[in-house]
RNA sequence: GGACACUUAGUUCAGUGGGAGAACGCUUCCUUCACACGGAAGAGGUCAUUGGUUCAAUCCCAAUAGUGUCCACCA
């Protein structure tokens, strides 16, 4: 027997546990049919977030939903390393600890850093389990491991053999805190406040001087030119010129470029090639030499002169008011500009001329490209994501692999000690005493592109690969499209030569209750942990996977949460009544509509058409659409209205109508709890195990089918009668001031001979005592309706009654009104569809019958 | 500078080429035998503004305003 109050806990407990013991996760029956998702590996540098948890749980939703369907369903787990983030994270650990981190090696740091992964990994594991995650672990990945390793340098040999890999001299985004390049997409540009700086730069041999503008004066050491427009009829003059240098004094010449754009600024532009990406394209275009001035944390270093060991950002201060004492300042204005920042600390990024590895995109974008015109296109959901891919493909730059830190996938790359020579191979030179490994890493999101094809074995050619590839669906947020999705596109295409995954559901980021976004600053994080404390994994889950459409932000708020655990309470409850009803040796018998009593048919076909519309949700990942079907049903229909009616049923003496009630609330509840299961398993399970004739785990069901055999509306127009008539004596009552159980006299006469179905509803729910007549005096108060009347006895109130019904009729003639105007339009009869015209027709008919009777009730009253 | 999204009830959000919806909140009533984390009834909206297309626009199109996000090397 059920608990009177559904309580979570109890009722989550231990079932993750079981289900993943029995195996339900793990994926392999090859009598089915396969549906792959990989799930996208978390970080390990952390918990997981609600941001995780919703990701997570629109995966689970369609793994739970595809399983029951009988797909072979698999949905591999695993984790990122994480390269910057990690890495930063076990450094500080460290210092935390009083290590000396300057004097560690890359092995000893490497033992640290996989203590830690192993460490946060099942800190993960934990909190997949809490939600509830059904993730087939005997497939459990992580970037980091051997066989990724494998796929890594397979994927890196190849590409540098087919010449798509090479190793550059470029500007690179520095991050001097890391102490690593990153590529274009880990810096994020934001508008920051700064200062625009004008120096006097004065003309060699005479009395003159350029105005230059920068925003960057530390980078004033690396200037090699100044660049004007040779059309600039103010400037041209000085082309050919030399100026000086009012950092250090060095004679620069003055160059004519139309990439200076006349009259912008003031018309002269520095040149600093090795510290500004345009400035090194013109650097390189007139064979400038390119002096870096940073050392690799961003302080001067020694062609800075005595600024040499100074803060970027100290030495812009001492240079300003060096040059304003040397009289060449000119102003300074108050700017905002657009300043880039490491995406994981925030620094203030250095562009810096640098030796990376690249891979050439161009080849590997335009292939993309062409695959999105194909049959084996991505198909985004919702569709519009598909413009944010493309556009950035079009544009997409050469992307910097290379990173300068311990904790990733070593480049395989060699260097001969002795020529120089470089070498790329999938293992090292034989005699590798010759030679020194490249000692960068590559980008974290190398690993991570290769994910649906290399967590199954690939390149080797392993049955799951061949099974489960290409993946099913992919589930991620649309801030990562760039970093991830777009990557695993054009890596897939390129070694597989087929598309990652078929869909890709994209959603959007969980904001605070006002609309924020989270973050750690603002401290207005919600931890999934501390809900599911509260309310329960399955109101978390529900609430996440419902409150939003796809590709929409969503706010979190705890309300909602508890309007889910409400819901649930609600499903609980009335199972538990349900269970409380059926006789202990009840059978489960399949339905037969000819067995069925008018209020039977009518929840069935609710029932049918709530598993129509809810599959045909699910199927669009449209989760909100799907579940809000199903609230409703059970809520309104089932919980509202049959529930309630078919208590008669129940408690008269007609044996076979109790006995095909029982068999429609069993099936009613068990399609619920079908339903439900995949939003929210945990109650679903508890419930399921407590229905008679289950299996040994709601997970071994099967999801309902839409099944029109049990479907017959021919009495729908009685049951709709009946309700009517319900709902207006609740009404009368209420308006007439009367208890809800009030005794009332009525008198009922209907058109259609429901009787039989409903005289015992009519007696036992509503009414107290019913009266039928053959006829209807035409007096009193009377309310009407499509199929028949009834008639109320009535003294009290009647004002109330008279201005309730004059509102309706002025309501009901309003519509007249909008009828009529539309079918005298010829413009609408003529060129509207036939049904839409006779849709209408029937309602005026209607409106014009109700107003008639509406107008006889209300003269009888009066 | 480009691109995308959003603007609907007090709040948070769905939705549709032809009579405006939900949840929460609010008002009134009810502890009646699944559930007061409940039930019944109800109030509340010129669907941002202005044009256009259409027989018909909250919905399609264009512009405007506001909000938000992403992309972008302009000194």
């Amino acid at each position: 027997m059920l608990e009177k109050r559904y309580d979570p806990h109890q009722v989550e407990e231990g079932k993750y546990e079981n289900w993943k013991s029995k195996g339900y996760f793990t994926a392999g029956d090859k009598s089915k049919i396969p549906y792959t998702i990989v799930i996208p590996p978390p970080n390990v540098t952390g918990k997981l977030h609600i941001g995780h948890a919703w990701d997570t749980t629109i995966q689970d939703i369609i793994a739970r939903y595809k399983r029951l369907q009988g797909f072979d369903m698999l949905y591999l787990p695993g984790m990122d390393h994480a390269g910057i983030a990690t890495q930063a994270k076990v450094m500080q650990k460290l210092v935390n600890n009083g290590i000396d981190v300057t004097k560690i090696t890359r092995e000893e740091f490497l033992k640290w850093a996989w203590a830690w992964k192993d460490e946060y990994a099942d800190n993960i594991h934990k909190q997949w389990a809490k939600m509830g995650i059904s993730l087939d672990y005997t497939r459990e990945r992580f970037t980091l491991d051997e066989g990724l390793n494998y796929a890594v340098r397979t994927v890196f040999v190849n590409l540098y053999n087919k010449g798509l890999i090479y190793q550059g001299e470029r500007i690179i985004n520095w991050d001097p805190v890391q102490q690593t390049a990153l590529s274009n997409i880990e810096v994020i540009h934001q508008d920051d406040p700064g200062k625009m700086f004008y120096f006097k730069y004065p003309i060699v041999g005479e009395n003159d001087s350029l105005i230059v503008a920068t925003t960057r004066p530390e980078t004033m050491f690396g200037d090699v030119c100044v660049v004007v427009n040779p059309n600039d009829e103010n400037l041209k003059k000085y082309i050919g010129k030399k100026v000086i240098n009012p950092a250090n004094g060095d004679e620069l010449p003055v160059i004519g470029d139309d990439y200076v754009e006349i009259g912008f600024g003031t018309g002269a532009m520095k040149c600093t090639p090795a510290h500004d990406p345009n400035d090194f394209i013109i650097g390189k275009k007139y064979g400038f030499p390119m002096p870096i001035i940073f050392n690799k944390d961003a302080t001067m270093n020694e062609k800075c002169g005595k600024y040499c060991g100074l803060d970027r950002f100290e030495c812009r201060k001492v240079l300003v008011e060096d040059i304003k004492a040397a009289g060449n300042f000119v102003k300074t204005e108050d700017i905002v500009h657009p300043v880039g920042h490491s995406e994981r600390n925030n620094c203030v990024v250095e562009p810096m001329l640098s030796k990376q590895w690249f891979v050439k995109m161009r080849p590997l974008a335009e292939q993309s490209l062409k695959n999105q015109d194909s049959e084996t296109k991505v198909n985004f959901v919702p569709e519009r994501f598909e413009k944010v891919f493309t556009s950035w493909m079009e544009n997409v730059e050469d992307w910097c692999v290379s990173r300068q830190l311990w904790w990733g996938h070593r480049i395989p790359a060699y260097y001969n000690k002795k020529t120089g020579e470089v070498r790329v191979s999938m293992d090292p030179p034989e005699d590798m005493e010759n030679w020194d490994q490249e000692s960068d890493v590559l980008d974290t999101w190398f690993s991570s592109a290769l994910w649906p094809f290399s967590t199954l074995g690939w390149p080797n050619k392993t049955e799951d690969l061949d099974r489960y590839f290409p993946t099913d669906c992919l589930v991620t947020g649309y801030d990562i499209i760039f970093f991830w999705v777009s990557r695993m596109i054009f890596q897939s295409l390129e070694m597989t030569k087929q598309r990652p995954f078929k869909n890709v559901v994209i959603h959007g980021l969980v904001r605070d209750e006002l609309g924020r976004k989270m973050s750690k600053s603002l401290g207005n994080g919600v931890d999934p942990m501390d809900v599911i404390e509260q309310y329960g994994a399955d109101a978390l889950r529900y609430f996440l996977t419902t409150n939003s459409t796809p590709g929409q932000d969503m706010r979190y708020i705890d309300e909602k949460v508890q309007a889910a655990s409400n819901y649930l309470n609600k499903i609980w409850n009335s199972a538990r009544y349900v269970l409380s009803i059926l006789p202990e040796d009840f059978a489960p018998k399949a339905l037969d509509k000819k067995d069925f009593a008018p209020l039977d048919q009518w929840i069935i076909n609710r029932l049918e058409e709530t598993i129509k519309n809810v599959t045909a949700n699910m199927d669009k990942f449209d989760f909100n659409a799907a579940s809000s079907h199903l609230y409703n049903f059970v809520y309104d229909d089932f919980c509202g209205q049959y529930l309630e009616m078919s208590k008669v049923a129940l408690n008269s003496d007609d044996t076979k109508a109790k006995e095909i009630t029982n068999q429609v609330l069993y099936s009613v509840l068990k399609n619920i709890i079908l339903l439900i299961y995949p939003y929210t398993p945990f109650i679903a399970e508890e419930l399921y195990l407590n229905i008679p004739a289950h299996k040994d785990s709601v997970m071994l069901e099967k999801y309902p089918l839409y099944n029109k055999e049990l479907v017959d509306e021919s009495s729908e127009g009685q049951v709709n009668v009946l309700f009517a008539m319900i709902k207006d004596v609740r009404n009368y009552k209420i308006e007439n001031k009367l208890a809800p159980n009030a005794k009332l006299e009525l008198k009922i006469k209907l058109k259609i001979n429901v009787f039989d179905a409903f005289e015992t509803y009519l007696k036992r729910f509503t009414f107290s005592d019913v009266e039928f007549v053959d006829e209807i005096e035409n007096s009193g108060d009377i309310n009407v309706y499509n199929e028949g009347s009834m008639l109320i006895k009535n003294e009290a109130g009647k004002e109330d009654l008279i201005k309730k019904l004059e509102k309706d009729i002025e309501s009901i003639k309003s519509e007249i009104i909008r009828c009529e105007k539309m079918l005298g339009n010829p413009g609408f009869v003529s060129k509207a569809p036939a049904e839409k015209i006779e849709l209408e027709k029937n309602k005026l008919e209607q409106h014009k019958k109700n107003l008639a009777e509406l107008e006889t009730k209300l003269s009888s009253l009066k």
